[in-house]
DNA sequence: TGGCGACATTGATTTACAACAACGACCATG
DNA sequence: CATGGTCGTTGTTGTAAATCAATGTCGCCA
């Protein structure tokens, strides 16, 4: 894995917020969603709007923690390495999700841009010292870092019990419901915006076996392949398999 | 630091709490651990200790969610089952864990007794309103969700990524600390009171596959298979496999 | 004491997926 | 418009673990 130095891009220099955060798509989304007027003025005077290019990296496992972050644009990839280069993908983090939930530890992942990627960037002594003044904002972190675990119980499911064509089924309704949650309408063709090697470490499976697997359910007429993604023909056959 | 006196565990008491939490050997552990006094005089109102025998049924994941627990005793086992009766266990909970980090969504998990069992149970209403009018209370389940979330990480990468040897060699060293956190002391017989099938479930794996490998392990001398557990021979070879 | 039932082990065979290998599509760049 | 790079597909072979099938061990209780 190549460790591009991340190149941070100051969005807009001199910080006017209030305006990124009116226009933002994600907000209510994210922890910033919670907040009442007055809280969330002052939360906006902590965020440092930040972009980085496709590969940047935004922290790795050995990196002091020193910031968290809410995705406004783009896709993250969040992912633990072995030593001997064997890799796990823990998450993709899509705009409105947030990151570092842990805010004692280390981040204990990797994380680098999958596409461009903006991002909301808050000190993390800032921000914590914010929610600990701020319950309703502790409580908001507390919900999203369970409904986290519940993801993540789920995933342990699909990684220990299930098999390739079942993982792929609902690794793509799965993402199809978090695009339409995102943008608002669903959509049956689903965006796929990491590569084939994303997807087999994500799903505990070899870059082999998703594509094959991948051109079966299309030969088999669930699915058409498409440039950076995959549209839905059969539904109700995919979410059958799904949670067979 | 923690010195844990007399293992007695006085259950019935008709609810004369102080008593037993002053004598509970998980109280350092669990969520209690985090309050002053004052506070703490006030959970232990809401505290309603329960004993459930092997096998019995905490909750599933179709129950709607009633009440939250800390184990006090014994060992309980969280798993999720797929419609054809495959099973994934997310978890065991030995003493001191908590149970019902989720307080809105349902469990999303069955547990179950795998020894006889004593836990501390709240509804799970009144300990919600608890939490939140005390943000330490609050903050100390973040913390706990949060470090559940990264054990699940771990369990991912383990599924997702590690043969069978390794998953062993991880489980049981895995096992090995949280003993020794809660015994105060370290030792090199690891109590297994779950069965095989438990661990298989647990790891992704077969019954056969489990049984095979512990086999093997023990025939290279990594380990030596004891009734209910195994003692660790070669712990530095061990770990060597375990972090491969 | 003997027999039943739950659990664990062991062996033979199959299989889903990994590993290896080659090739094709796409596109950036000189 | 060649050239090299990345990424995805497809074919072949190999293997770890699943599956199928006995057999063994232990505790319980009639």
């Amino acid at each position: 894995m190549v460790h591009l130095s991340g190149i941070e891009t100051r969005q807009h220099g001199a910080c006017d917020c209030g305006d990124l955060c009116r226009g933002c798509e994600a907000r209510v989304l994210s922890v910033c969603g919670s907040l009442e007027d007055e809280a969330f003025v002052g939360l906006q005077k902590l965020n440092h709007p930040v972009n980085f290019p496709a590969r940047a990296v935004l922290f790795n496992q050995e990196t002091p923690v020193r910031h968290v972050f809410t995705v406004v644009h783009g896709v993250v990839r969040l992912y633990k390495l072995l030593p001997d280069g064997r890799r796990q993908i823990v998450g993709f983090a899509l705009p409105g999700d947030f990151l570092g939930l842990a805010l004692a530890d280390g981040y204990g992942f990797c994380a680098d841009a999958v596409t461009a990627v903006t991002v909301c960037r808050f000190s993390r002594d800032h921000f914590g010292d914010y929610a600990d003044q701020h319950p309703q904002m502790l409580r908001r972190l507390h919900d999203m870092a369970t409904h986290e675990l519940a993801l993540a119980q789920q995933q342990m499911v699909l990684l220990g019990r299930r098999d390739a064509e079942e993982k792929l089924a609902s690794f793509l309704l799965g993402l199809q419901k978090r695009w339409a949650r995102i943008s608002g309408k669903s959509s049956v063709t689903i965006d796929l915006p990491m590569g084939r090697q994303d997807i087999a470490d994500f799903l505990g499976l070899t870059i082999e076996t998703v594509s094959r697997t991948l051109n079966r359910m299309a030969r088999d007429k669930l699915i058409v392949i498409v440039p950076d993604g995959v549209r839905v023909m059969d539904a109700a056959r995919l979410e059958a398999i799904a949670s067979a």
